[in-house]
DNA sequence: CCAATTTCGTTAGGTTCCATACGATAAAGT
DNA sequence: ACTTTATCGTATGGAACCTAACGAAATTGG
């Protein structure tokens, strides 16, 4: 997502019209797991392993993208910025590497974004007490009360996200999600 | 995802220790969730929305990795140019406005992407043949020769993924968040 | 017809993100 | 002590990725 300054308006320009994830253009999803189940009869394919697959990643660049142009736009902040945000915001003062792992970002990564969050004063570096190689993580104050202004509309999204599934569905779903991680962590 | 030119053996360095999604440092799924229901006592949470939405996130980044350090790492593929690849041999030549919404990104982006491709050989752009501000996208016989031998590790890697849910868990899975991406596409 | 509008893909500019390669610090081995 | 060896966070270079602006081509409407 383009940056803007913190606090800054970013104004209109709303409705332009961009290619990205989630609009198929004039296929919708049946007709292109359709084309695909065509296109690939011959071989010996796990269908059912791909479908689950392949709409987790579907699904989730709607999601991110449906974020970046909601509670995201005009706040000034990427979606990596705002979860590295909710990292330390929720787990407080952290160790860099720890914050990186939770965010699901390199540490490399999260030396830029860091960067960027605290030129917006929404995060500070402070020198670990012990390890003088370490850097820890905290939130300002202003980078405190964004998060608590901010979270709420977040959490209002998500509740838009998965308003299409009752009680027992979204919890089968988080459930079989959090088995894949845990599969895919232990390798 | 570094590049790597195209049959480039990229060799060693496997196990290089960078900290990236899935990989939660000494944190596993359950206690970050314990420690995110504490610190979110007081404010009134839609939790079972947030852990949906946010497992479907955390499912995708670790997917993603997952398949960059199995089938991707040594084929000079990313995962975005990887996806842009399938999407021309699923759909067979295909103008790129096409190509890039099934791929979920922009059309500016699909440009970058193609003339990588196409470095590669593996892509060629062709007229269209009636307008002739548009251009078709298709696979040279090298690229078609790479998909016909990469597909199936892949999918063997999506039935890797998912082998810890049984067969109704996955259909399930995949019909949730169809649910979800339809909803999200119909605004 | 021919101007105005719309719709293409590309380009330009900037941020995010990764892998790699450091330099610095800490820990372990001798 | 004093070399190794491991582990920090950061710097670098390049791909991915977006938006916005653009030029060219197609369409529309007097």
């Amino acid at each position: 997502m383009k940056r803007v300054a913190p606090g800054g308006s970013c104004s209109a320009s709303a409705a332009g019209g961009s290619n990205v994830a989630g609009m198929t253009g004039h296929h919708d999803l049946r007709s292109t797991e359709d084309a695909i189940t065509q296109r690939l009869g011959g071989l010996n394919i796990d269908f059912e392993a791909m479908w689950a697959v392949s709409n987790i990643y579907r699904a989730s660049a709607s999601i991110r993208n449906h974020f970046e142009r909601t509670v995201l736009r005009d706040t000034g902040l990427t979606w990596t910025g705002f979860v590295v945000m909710w990292v330390v915001w929720i787990w407080g003062e952290s160790e860099t590497r720890h914050v990186a792992a939770e965010a699901g970002i390199s540490k490399g990564t999260l030396t830029g974004v860091t960067k960027t969050l605290e030129s917006y004063r929404y995060v500070r570096r402070s020198p670990h007490p012990t390890d003088r190689r370490r850097v820890m993580l905290a939130l300002t104050p202003p980078g405190e009360r964004l998060m608590r202004t901010l979270f709420p509309d977040f959490n209002r999204e998500e509740a838009f996200v998965v308003k299409d599934l009752d009680g027992e569905q979204r919890r089968a779903l988080a459930a079989a999600l959090r088995t894949i991680v845990r599969h895919l962590e232990t390798s």
